[in-house]
DNA sequence: TCCCAGGGAGGAT
DNA sequence: ATCCTCCATGGG
């Protein structure tokens, strides 16, 4: 099965894409020049591998899934879930165009290396949250391998049609009552504490994660920040990687340094200034610019 | 050995 | 409001 140029909204750099750190979820593993990834489908896991070809900017995508699929249901949810989770129906040349070098805006500069990136979007809310809190104080490397030993050790494991088995990610209740000690296992350190209060949480029903989708963006961050060890910066993560609101700017340490410098010529100005300016000068686009202000940091390694 | 990692809590001013 | 320090762990 495949996903054609026709059904990809502009170009798309799918490697980047996966590769690129996003806190929707951690990476997804290479195999046989696939990447790879397994969800539930209303009680059906199924694995599906994934491989781009064609070019960024005429792209297609090769799929294979690995499940019981005699008249070809599963094919179209796995499909409509891939062009959900990489937001393959975002216009990305509208992006480009309406910030093109001959506007003179600042982000044009970092598209050239950078085509095809697109931002992703979590399907299982609660994992996009811990992967979230996750990450704070803590490196792309190693809040990935913490959350795939949350799922390879709490998840449940599920068997495919091919005798294979994988871990899904586990559920609110499971982690809201794991010991702290087995949990820091993972290498969560200080964040252990924050994962099994959300989790508890989320378990509770205190915390709703379908229901923030109704609320705008103020209310919906106001809510996440009640939570301990989420501040404005994991709230924007969940925000945007997990419930695609793409008005979120997450401002990090390389986002913070990288538009002190390109845009408010080195002075100092607090992270909240600064989500608040990518909010406000771009709007819905605010996301994307915040990922590719990210990533033009780290390559160009400007600051 | 030292330093840092896609920050936030708790404190002081 | 804004500024400080500390936080646990694993890589480089």
């Amino acid at each position: 099965m495949e996903i054609s140029r026709e059904q990809i909204l502009g170009p798309l750099d799918l490697e980047a894409t996966l590769l690129s750190g996003q806190t929707s979820e951690p990476q997804w593993d290479l195999e046989d020049g696939y990447y790879w990834d397994a969800e539930d489908f209303g009680g059906r896991a199924v694995k599906y591998c994934v491989r781009q070809t064609g070019t960024r900017e005429e792209p297609h995508l090769k799929i294979t899934i690995t499940s019981d699929d005699s008249n070809g249901s599963l094919a179209r949810i796995v499909i409509h879930h891939l062009i959900n989770v990489l937001r393959l129906d975002d216009d990305l040349n509208a992006f480009y165009q309406a910030f093109d070098p001959t506007k003179g805006d600042i982000i044009s500069k970092t598209f050239s290396q950078l085509v095809g990136l697109r931002l992703m979007r979590g399907n299982n809310l609660f994992e996009s949250l811990i992967s979230s809190i996750s990450t704070q104080h803590n490196s792309i490397l190693l809040w990935t391998k913490s959350v795939k030993m949350i799922r390879d050790n709490f998840g449940p494991s599920v068997r495919l049609s091919d005798g294979s088995t994988v871990h899904l990610f586990p559920r609110p209740e499971t982690l809201a009552s794991a010991s702290e000690q087995d949990l820091e296992r993972t290498g969560l350190a200080y964040r252990t504490k924050y994962v099994i209060e959300a989790a508890r949480r989320v378990r509770d029903g205190e915390l709703n994660l379908e229901e923030l989708h109704l609320r705008d963006y103020e209310t919906a961050k106001a809510k996440l920040i009640e939570l301990p060890g989420i501040g404005p910066k994991v709230a924007d993560c969940f925000l945007l990687y997990g419930l695609g609101k793409t008005e979120a700017a997450p401002v990090d340490i390389w986002i913070h340094r990288i538009v002190r410098k390109l845009y408010f010529h080195g002075a100092s100005v607090s992270t909240e200034k600064v989500a608040r300016f990518l909010r406000e000068r771009y709007g819905s686009w605010a996301g994307y610019v915040q990922l590719y202000l990210f990533h033009y940091a780290r390559k160009t390694r400007l600051v």
